[in-house]
DNA sequence: TGCAAATGGTTTAAGGACTGGACCTCATAC
DNA sequence: GTATGAGGTCCAGTCCTTAAACCATTTGCA
């Protein structure tokens, strides 16, 4: 988040990563408070707290929300409406708006951020592949009355979901969920902030009728795998319907590729 | 980070935790790049990259290893040094050194910060008792000849250590190895943090012939695990190996606090 | 029709965090 | 005994953040 407008979120994995080496050596990035607002406002979009038409708080809202200052927020905002992520409109009933365009699959988005972060997302993707059935899993072994009462709801929510924006909200909440019932925070945290770092990249995944179909199979199949209490059928569905959607991603960005090396 | 001296760390997984709810309503605490380097250097020493007795590099080499001025690099060692981490020494062949009692089973530790934050750290060992298993089967199925060679020579460098500190190295050095043959960035980073969030928190883990032996033992298990490409093994001994210090370090608390009742 | 209200836009003063550099003090290796 | 390599101190300047007051624009509603 540090950086020229247009060039949000360089740092994928920032949160995720680090500490990876020895632990001096790498320099420290000042994390401004003004980037850190910037990223909560763009996780929240990212995961469908705020949808495409959707005003946000107000400035004056936002700033005791955020626990920072007024003019700080609007930095944040200023800067997320020059990358052109928001519209702002004045006067009553005035606000900031949620763009629509700052969607999937364009294909300026994807030259723009996953080539050049290819290797990033690799691993993101790889380590979500490897992580989304142990979540799964545990919550299978773990899940309450309760746990099992929100999956339930939230998978109706997504059969029920019709656009592309109703999918995306019912998925994260689903699979949060999911995670919500391994009743760990750390899970629940690592696994929400990977939905982020990729729905933050993409806007959302691939979407189609066919898309929409085999990952409302999946998704039943791993609500019932948890509900159920079936540990290993859970990591099962859940590592097949990750593996799809990196695989999705995948063809994506080669496509991109070939029409980047013919145009 | 924030906060008086004597009372590093209340935040143990800050970095781990975090979004773990909804983007917005948790106020933004700003990290000032002060409490990073203090961070950075805790780290360093929690993963036994200086041992207790050993100098720190000088003022003036931190800065710019750090990437930050001399004094922020000051007001940090000042902080470590006033919470009585460091000692510092003037003069020429001055500078600071690591103390040596931040360590392990110090009760005075153990009451400080593990019984207030205990429930943070049932919620990290049992991440780790999760996470842990699944490093440990992924790097069984990618380890390469090099990463095989690197774990075995951690092996051998944990048979040869004799003190508790040469322990606590090549133990952070094996279970680095076995991290690294995942290939994986983000497990890699992950396994890193949280064994340095229990090592800060702990200085180490509980030590004594016994536990040295089994763990030993433990060890050679995972390392040929790994070696031998057997993942459920390699599950398994990880396992096995967190849920012992798991449990060693719940009793170590169970008797702090008795002792606390008691006396 | 016009005023009140809600929203973004602007300005300013003050405080704090960091930087960068100059200079001082201390202990010791040579 | 002195040069050297450490920490200790000070300071001017920049940038970030806060806080609060006030301006400008739209719209709902009396």
């Amino acid at each position: 988040m540090t950086g020229r407008p247009g060039d949000l979120d360089l740092d994928v994995l920032a949160s995720v990563d680090h500490g990876t080496s020895d632990p001096l050596g790498e320099p420290i990035v000042s994390r401004h408070v003004g980037d850190q607002v910037v990223d909560r406002l763009v996780t929240a979009v990212a995961l469908g707290v705020y949808v495409p038409g959707q005003r946000l708080p107000s400035e004056r809202d936002l700033a005791p929300m955020l626990g920072v200052s007024r003019s700080t927020v609007r930095d944040a905002l200023r800067t997320l409406t020059d990358t052109g992520y928001l519209e702002v409109r004045r006067g009553r009933n005035g606000g900031y708006f949620v763009l629509a365009d700052w969607g999937p699959s364009s294909a300026e988005m994807v030259r723009r951020h996953l080539v050049p972060n290819w290797q990033h997302f690799e691993a993101l993707f790889d380590a979500r592949t490897l992580l989304e059935p142990l979540i799964a899993s545990t919550a299978a072994a773990r899940r309450t009355p309760a746990d099992c009462e929100a999956i339930t709801l939230a998978l109706h929510a997504y059969g029920d979901a019709t656009d592309r924006e109703g999918s995306r909200q019912a998925d994260e909440r689903l699979h949060r969920a999911v995670a919500e019932a391994t009743h760990n925070p750390v899970l629940l945290g690592l696994s929400s902030r990977i939905r982020s770092r990729v729905s933050l990249n993409l806007g959302a995944e691939p979407y189609s009728d066919q898309v929409r179909h085999s990952a409302l199979e999946q998704h039943k199949g791993l609500a019932r795998a948890v509900v159920d209490g079936d540990a290993a059928s859970a990591a099962e569905v859940a590592g097949r319907h990750f593996t799809l959607s990196e695989n999705m991603i995948r063809d994506l960005v080669a496509r991109v590729r070939q029409d980047e090396e013919a145009g």
